[in-house]
DNA sequence: TTGACATATGAACATATGTTCATATAATCA
DNA sequence: TGATTATATGAACATATGTTCATATGTCAA
């Protein structure tokens, strides 16, 4: 998978589009704009990302990692309110990233999608990497 | 790699720990606590979610998945006021998410690390695989 | 039923965040 | 030089967001 190198041959043309204020290079434009992703799926995208870009949350998500929690143990390993990280794991269950398992007056959670997990030690990567 | 499956036996023990409020399971905790991402890993982890946890930059990225772009072109694509373009990219740039090259008065932008287009696909796994 | 417990949730508050508008910088061209 | 262009940035504003506090729901024990 080698990055995708486009053509960056266009000359700074005079352009002609009516609506654009200016553009460096339409060619490419018209190229690109229809495989840009849909407006939908960006906002969705970018609502999992939301999720994901709160420390409580990664906390969770780091803890759970490890295998299911109860919320009061959750709780402990985060060093929150239980209310704040009831909160939080609400959040977490609409996006389908945790999933609740019930036993009396316990709820367990589990990760619900281990793409999370995944996501988690990319971007442990990526921050680990800038550390020169 | 398969899921990491942590012992769930422990019964309901009467804690007696001086901090915590209550705990359900004290030895798994225990166990578990250590293993945790340390603070400044969490906050610097969540800081990079929290950009990609925008529309706007979310866009930019995929755009920029498509090659290198002026900040006039990225505007167009992204549909977005060149300020608030320059904005989101100098974030994306103090993350090292993306790069600039100078030429004249032009600013070409670049994906920086190419773990961000992994990040996006798979983000966009987990959203399209909830659509049942 | 009564009380204690585990979790959930609504409202409110303080903080964070993205865009807009105005302006600055810096390069190109007449 | 002076005008125009491409990008950058500061301040301000409106909106979004996470936690706290109070309270609700549902479970278990006595």
């Amino acid at each position: 998978m080698s990055t995708a190198a486009d053509p960056l041959l266009a000359v700074h043309s005079t352009d002609a589009s009516p609506d654009a204020a200016h553009q460096h290079d339409p060619a490419a434009l018209a190229l690109i704009k229809p495989r840009l992703l849909d407006a939908a799926l960006i906002e969705s995208v970018s609502d999992v990302f939301k999720l994901l870009g709160d420390p409580t949350r990664v906390r969770l998500l780091d803890a759970l990692s490890h295998g299911e929690r109860c919320v009061c143990d959750l709780a402990v390993l985060v060093g929150t309110t239980e209310s704040a990280i009831s909160h939080q794991l609400r959040l977490l269950r609409a996006a389908r990233l945790v999933r609740v398992r019930r036993v009396g007056r316990m709820a367990y959670y589990t990760l619900d999608d281990h793409h999370v997990i995944g996501l988690l030690h990319d971007t442990r990567k990526h921050v680990e990497e800038g550390r020169s």
